[in-house]
DNA sequence: CTGAAAGCGCTAACAT
DNA sequence: ATGTTAGCGCTTTCAG
């Protein structure tokens, strides 16, 4: 492969006005800037990114840490990413971790090694300390799907107790009364969340969900038939039944389905997310949806505008095209501002007026 | 963030030694490398990746160009990748290339930029005398899911052939006489190939398949809505569908139950792919599972076998723990051996007897 | 076994 | 406007 020594010599110029023809900031003469680019084409030269990354203690490289890219939504994720890196000419490093904490900083790390200096982090079991920390060493890290308050202006999220609150909402209008709901096993942050939004809508509907009529499991197809089994084993009542995702929901009209119940008729489900899954099953589904790819665009975007301020040059984040985004009261400092973005009801087929 | 000559400078060493350490190579003394390794952990010290594929000319890095993550089947693939890359301690490179072929051919060109060595390649739009010369230049390039003679060792990919005779034997085997097809616009490769193998395996049991039984669209949802529409719109006789894949299977089942057939009993349905959407809908769709992942890490083996072999290093591809891969008959030389997977039958809900 | 020194390919002063 | 030159952080001869 020619390197800019070739380039240079073939043109009879030197180097550095090769460098200045390649990064077009500095002034160069027509006819010398026409002839390297020529030679340039003729030798199929393209500059060495390492050596130019090892120089320039930059490097045009966004990093995304994902727990398990097969899953459609991390998947979705990563192509929110990529769309910004794309556009804004930025490579895309990835690593999975997992759901490992360990593999997570690893991860972490192996991206740092390659000095990238944006990252996007979805982050599920590491502790806020120690994101605290990471977020304090790297100006470009930024958090999706989580929300820290010492770095809220690093954290971009969904508001899953409005989004539970809405759906919740939605189906009271409906005169639904009695409730059921399957949650993930892992009660922290999202599930509970939404499992919070559902409550506080039911509560100033003056009903109150039992405790009975809650069910955990995995978050899966699988998960979710077990809820429903469950719930149905020991009889419990219910014409509306709000699942923590869409898979659950999916694998909740399995199991209603198979105990002779019919959807809407009998039950109203609703799921969460809006994955391909909540338009395959039938019915389809009424589910919020989650803006996760323009979420993660964003998350990048923030994230590269961060990165290139802590390397004190003075990119300001432009204005999101989304329209989704919510931004907090105070506009004043960056620092005081989070990003809050907010799911939509999807109505499909899976709910029916009582 | 500390560099090599600060752990020489604190460790009282020469930086030669310090490399030597970080690389463990070459012989260094037992005091000396615990001193160097203290202060390497003292200090945090983590070699600087740029300089050092700067100076070795060689990086751990493989890449994806993939047409778009947020599809389930390219997010799996990316996935497969993936586990490769981290058990191999190589880092992933990932670029889009949305379908187009000169985003493609820059995405790939990028990867080389960042001299990764190692690029697996799902190319769909470029032709073949494109990646031939793309592979004659880039000695670990490998293409999945695309089988090209000429370069038919760096080729990992599917028997479509044989996946589609399976299924449609499979329908054959329950007394199904009637069938009808819908199938993708794109009627090169895959599509191409699936249809060949309905074809043959119908016409040994003396069954020609009318054209009018044919139906093509989009690879989606709504595509397989679509084509069952057009099907039923002309009156089509069948008791057994096969669609080009599981989209346009979860399409045709919402169709088929919209014209007030049941599924199975009036006609069963076959998909391809097994997706989460293959179980996200009801029936459960039985269909021809792709071993997607497994083929994409198993790709990722061997490109980054081939271009360790490329550097004329002898690493040799150890043989993969993949049950599914199918060798071909000359064990000899790697040039004349290709990367042939079989995709599995997966029976589930939508398929019954005549 | 360890150190000195020469680059890897490029950018960015600093000269001219 | 263009050339000269000093590194960026690391690996790798080549000496000792």
């Amino acid at each position: 492969m020619a390197n800019i020594k070739d380039v240079a010599r073939v043109a009879g110029v030197s180097i550095a006005t090769v460098s200045r023809v390649i990064n077009g900031n500095h002034k160069v003469g027509d006819a010398c800037r026409a002839r390297v680019q020529k030679v340039i084409k003729e030798l199929g030269y393209r500059p060495n990114s390492n050596a130019q990354a090892l120089v320039s203690k930059t490097k045009s490289t966004i990093g995304l840490v994902t727990p398990k890219l097969a899953m459609t939504f991390f998947g979705t994720l990563a192509a929110g990413v990529e769309k910004t890196a794309r556009e804004q000419h930025y490579k895309l490093l990835m690593a999975n971790s997992m759901y490992e904490t360990q593999s997570e900083l690893d991860a972490i790390n192996s991206l740092r090694d390659h000095n990238c200096q944006a990252i996007v982090l979805h982050s599920e079991y590491s502790d806020e300390k120690t994101l605290i920390k990471l977020a304090e060493e790297i100006p470009g890290l930024v958090l999706v799907n989580r929300y820290i308050p010492a770095i809220a202006h690093r954290c971009v999220w969904l508001d899953n107790i409005a989004g539970a609150a809405c759906a919740t909402q939605m189906l009271l209008d409906r005169q639904h009364r009695d409730f059921a709901v399957i949650t993930s096993i892992y009660q922290n942050r999202d599930p509970g969340a939404r499992l919070q939004g559902i409550r506080q809508t039911l509560a100033a509907a003056n009903i109150t969900l039992p405790e009975h009529a809650i069910e955990e499991s995995t978050a899966n197809i699988e998960g979710g038939m077990q809820a429903v089994a469950a719930l149905l084993a020991r009889n419990v009542r219910f014409t509306a039944l709000l699942a923590y995702n869409d898979l659950m929901a999916v694998g909740a009209i399995h199991a209603l389905f198979a105990a002779g119940l019919r959807i809407p008729e009998d039950v109203s489900v609703v799921g969460f997310d809006d994955l391909i899954v909540a338009r395959a099953c039938r019915p389809q589904l009424t589910t919020m949806h989650y803006p996760v790819e323009a979420m993660a665009s964003y998350a990048a975007e923030l994230a590269i505008a961060l990165s290139s301020q802590g390397a004190s040059q003075k990119t300001s984040l432009k204005d999101s095209p989304n329209d989704n985004l919510q931004l907090n009261q105070h506009r004043s400092g960056a620092e005081l501002r989070t990003h809050l973005f907010l799911s939509t009801l999807i109505e499909r087929d899976s709910v029916a007026s009582r």
